[in-house]
DNA sequence: GCTTATAGGTCAAAGTAAGTCAGAAATGAG
DNA sequence: CTCATTTCTGACTTACTTTGACCTATAAGC
C-alpha cells in the first residue's frame, strides 16, 4: 500500500471519529509517517478536494493547523453536478446569471444570495483590462468557490 | 489555542460586559497572561482595528491606560463608508476577509452571506495567472458590487 | 521648571507553521 | 522495455506569532 493511501485512510478515520471534520498539524503528521511535510499537501490536494467532498482551510504561523470538513452527501451531489456540468472551467456572464436565478427558483438558495452571487460575477464587477476568456474562467472559479461554501452548510 | 486568540477573547468579553467599550492596563494584562507587553499591542493591531469595528486610544505616563470602543454605526452608514471610502480601487485578500466578517459580527448581514462574500474574493477563487495587483482590483470591484446589492435591499 | 518614575508605542528579529513548485523516483499499462 | 502517470521530496516562500531592546509621552514630586 502506498504511503499516500495510508495517510488518506488515517485522515478519513479521524474525520469519522470526530464528526465529519478534523484538525491536524502538518508537521506532526509528516513526522508520524516519516515523510516530507509537503507529502501531506499532496494527499490533501489529490484526495480531499471539493470534488471528493471535502473542504480544506488552514492557518500558518505559530499554533497553525489544517482543518478538513466533509461536505454532507446530498449537497455534495448537487455541487458536483453544478460544478462539473454547468460551470466547468469557464462560464460566460449570461449563463452565470441564469444559473444563479435557477438556484433561487429551485430553492437551493434564497433569492438574496442568488443576487449576491450574480453580482459577484457580473460584467460590472469584472470590468477590468483582462481578456474576456480569463474573465470567464474567473467567473467559473468564483461561482465554484461560493457554491462550495453553500454546500458546506448544515441542512 | 494561541495566546493572541485567548487575549482577543478576553478583551471581547470585557467589551461585552462593559457596554461596548473597555479600559485596560497594558502591563497588567501582559502580566496576567505571562507575555511581553508588546504582545498586547500585537493583539490590538491585528484584531481591534477600525476594519474590525473598533477604535483604540491610549494615554501614557502615570495612570495611563488603553481604551477600546466598539464603533456603533447603522448598516447603511457602514455600507456607504465601505463602498465609497474604504474599499477603493484595490483591496488585499486579508482586509477583504476582515471587512466581510465584521459585517456579520455587527449583524448587518447573516454569517452565511459573509462567508459567501469572502469566498468570492478568496485566494482560491481568484487563483489564475493574473498579477496580484489586478486581483486586488478585482476584489475591490467584486466586493463593491456585492455590497451595493446588499445596500439596495436595506431600503 | 526639572527630574524621575510610570506608562504605553515601535520595530525588527527570531520562532513557528503551512504552501508552492519543480524535478526525482516509483509504478503500471501497453 | 518504454512512456506516461502518480507519488514523493526538498528548497524556497509566505503567513502569523512572540519577544525584547529601545523610544516617547505623561504625571507626580521636588
Amino acid at each position: 500500500m502506498r504511503l499516500s493511501d495510508t495517510i488518506e485512510a488515517f485522515i478519513k478515520t479521524l474525520i469519522q471519529e470526530e464528526d465529519q471534520s478534523c484538525e491536524l498539524k502538518r508537521n506532526e503528521l509528516a513526522e508520524y509517517f516519516h515523510c516530507a511535510p509537503s507529502q501531506i499537501n499532496y494527499v490533501l490536494s489529490t484526495r480531499f478536494t471539493p470534488d471528493h467532498g471535502y473542504i480544506i482551510s488552514s492557518q500558518r504561523g505559530g499554533g497553525g493547523c489544517i482543518r478538513i470538513v466533509r461536505i454532507r452527501e446530498t449537497a455534495r451531489d448537487r455541487l458536483t453536478y453544478l460544478v462539473n456540468e454547468r460551470i466547468g472551467e469557464s462560464i460566460d456572464e449570461t449563463s452565470a446569471q441564469i444559473l444563479c436565478s435557477q438556484l433561487a427558483e429551485s430553492q437551493f438558495i434564497p433569492l438574496e444570495e442568488a443576487k449576491l452571487m450574480a453580482s459577484a460575477v457580473s460584467r460590472q464587477a469584472l470590468s477590468l483590462p483582462v481578456p474576456e476568456e480569463i474573465k470567464n474562467m474567473m467567473r467559473a472559479r468564483i461561482l465554484r468557490s461560493m457554491l462550495t461554501v453553500i454546500a458546506q452548510r448544515e441542512k
